[in-house]
Parts: C-alpha cells; structure tokens; sequence
DNA sequence: CGGCATCCGAGAGGATACTG
DNA sequence: CAGTATCCTCTCGGATGCCG
C-alpha cells in the first residue's frame, strides 16, 4: 500500500496484491487453509521473512486469517476471508492468461 | 521479466505485468492508441523515466506497438498489440474487483 | 514449528536538466 | 513533442542467525 486517491479500479488492485508475492500466496490458499511450513513449500522461491511480510500485510488488508492453535509444536494456520476470496476470484483470469501464454513468455528475451 | 520455470499461471502473468506501472499503462491504451505525452497525461503521477523504460519493456514483450511518424513536430504512437488486448481483458475482472471495493481499500492503515 | 532481528546488495523508481 | 542522461533515494528481497 503506497498511497491513496486512486485514478481507477485497477490502480486500487494492483497497489494491493502488488509485488512479487501476494497474489501467488492468495493462489495457495484458494483451496484449502494452511501452515506457515505448508505456506512455504506452495510457495517455490519465497523466503521465511518475505512470508511472514506479506502475510502480514495481507492481514491488515483483511484478505488473510491468521488463526493460532496453542499446541506444542505450534500451529499456525492461514486462510481467505471472503475478501481475499473475492479477490482470488478476481486473479482466476490472469492466472488463465498466463498459463495459456507460458510458452510465449518464457521465450521473451530477458535483460 | 526475472526467471524461468514458472510454477503456475499466475506466477507467469504476475512476471509480465508486474511493478507499479504496467497494468495501469496497458489499461490507458485500452480505449485507443496515445501518444507519448496523452499517455503520460492518462497514468497519473509517472515520470517520463518510467512511462519510457515500462514502454521499452512491455515493446519487447510483444504487448505494445510504437509507431513513429516522421513529423515535424515528432508524433510517435502507441498501441496495444492482439497480445496485449487478450492481457488487458484478463485484467478487466481485477479492475472491477478494484473499483468496487476501492472505498475499503483507502480505509486500510498504512504504515 | 513458527517465527523475529539484522545486515546487505540490487534495482525500482523519483527529480532534474538537457537534446533533436 | 518525445525522448536522454545523470544522480539519488528507498524499498524489495535474499542470507543468516537466534528464540519460545
């Protein structure tokens, strides 16, 4: 989140599941809660702290649910509110767009 | 454009649209061709730097024509080209989400 | 297991001035 | 008008190590 008075609906979108991981962590969670271990393996690449960051920030923005089961070992699982689930919905899509455009976008040249 | 082997659609379409400014310049030459300086007018708050360099990307993406007619003075154009039409549609859904909860979006603290 | 703290480099992005 | 060039700041994100 950068800044406020948004020129259209896509610049309001784009300013919350923008950068290089909310939308994929959204992905994960479309089916089913999970772990903050389970969160990690769906999610190819990320680090423990840009995890946490987002899911946090994904909290505050209300798309997240962060339930804590006080057990030894510790349990923590995440889930979609009805707001990250509208949005999810909102990415199926681009997520089809990419998916049938993989090919192409790999072969771009990369610099 | 940052890696290869994506792991699903998403991740691929997030990688082509990503950053702060690619969505929106898309989303501008919906409508029409722009000229550079109609485009820089259409996403509020870009710096020339930025509108040039994303532009530069998205060409060599195979989303955006530049067209250049020999004027004086120089009129050079810029539209979408059938790919980046069939990207801009999957995001019309992300923008309608956008817009209808824009008013929750502004309400999220920010830090 | 599920985090937090810290350091660090790279690059995204901004401001300003200049050019054909 | 449509860019270039330069400089600068600031955030993103990776690596590592520690804690309840």
């Amino acid at each position: 989140m950068k800044k406020q008075g948004y020129t259209c609906g896509l610049d309001a979108a784009v300013d919350v599941v923008g950068g290089k991981w909310k939308a994929l962590i959204l992905w994960a969670l479309h089916y089913a809660p999970l772990r903050f271990g389970e969160l990690k393996r769906s999610v190819p690449g990320i680090s423990e702290k840009m995890l946490i960051q987002q899911l946090r920030e994904m909290e505050t923005y209300g798309l997240v649910h962060r339930e804590v089961h006080h057990q030894v070992p510790p349990k923590v699982e995440y889930s979609l509110t009805e707001f990250g689930h509208s949005l999810n919905t909102a990415l199926i899509p681009l997520g089809d767009w990419g998916e049938k455009h993989m090919r192409t976008i790999e072969a771009i040249p990369r610099g």
